[in-house]
DNA sequence: CCACGGATTGGCT
DNA sequence: GCCAATCCGTGGA
């Protein structure tokens, strides 16, 4: 098993990180086994300037995790059913963080599949549609609001390396979903990669 | 106190 | 392509 990435891989510009966590392996360790993926799509956003950003009004209850500086994950719940994830980057109060929107499934994909559709015998389309979007990967790897605010350097869920992209293979282009600063071209992602969610 | 809407998804037309 | 589902944080009265 590759070494975690370290916090000082997380206190950097949210921009740079999010280029580099690309290719690179979500791990999630249960009991039963482990959960990853390899990340294939991320967005930046950067509370300072941002208005999409959930931390751009200040500190709340809600985002505080964004906060604490680089190296935390940030789960928000959302439209009263979802969970995201994020990676928190940056220095402390900075409020900047990496959403997490799609991962290319590796081990653990029968467990995925019980989490995602009750059932471990899936088809090809099941298979794409496992993890290819923030809440859909959440939901796979069981991820909701009691991993808010865990620490990406202990044992629990972490991030090691994996594929070396070149710059030609990371695409940039508007974040998805957002009506606040959505001309920003901040959402990253590997291009031909089949497990992203949209083009 | 109450109303609004969201970093989404999946089902239906 | 359109829209309902379903909570709760947030902001205004």
């Amino acid at each position: 098993m590759q070494k975690k990435l370290p916090l000082s891989f997380y206190r950097r510009d949210v921009h740079t990180v999010a280029r580099e966590l690309l290719g690179k392996i979500f791990i999630k360790k249960e009991k039963n086994g482990i959960l990853s993926g390899k990340i294939v799509e991320v967005e930046a956003y950067d509370g300072r300037i941002d208005r999409a950003a959930h931390s751009y009004n200040g500190k709340t209850k809600r985002n505080e995790v964004m906060f604490l500086g680089g190296g935390l994950l940030y789960v928000y719940f959302t439209y009263g059913m979802h969970y995201c994830a994020n990676v928190v980057t940056g220095g402390e109060g900075d409020g900047c963080a990496v959403l997490i929107r799609a991962l290319e499934p590796l081990e653990g994909i029968d467990r995925m599949a019980m989490n995602r559709f009750g059932k471990t015998a899936i088809g090809e389309r099941e298979k794409l549609s496992l993890t290819n979007g923030p809440a859909k990967f959440c939901k796979a790897f069981d991820i909701d609001k009691n991993y808010n605010g865990l620490l990406l350097t202990e044992d629990i869920i972490f991030i090691v390396e994996g594929d070396n992209l070149i710059p030609g293979e990371i695409v940039a282009s508007k974040r998805i979903g957002i009506k606040k600063s959505a001309d920003l071209e901040w959402r990253y992602f590997i291009k031909n990669n089949r497990y992203v969610s949209r083009l």
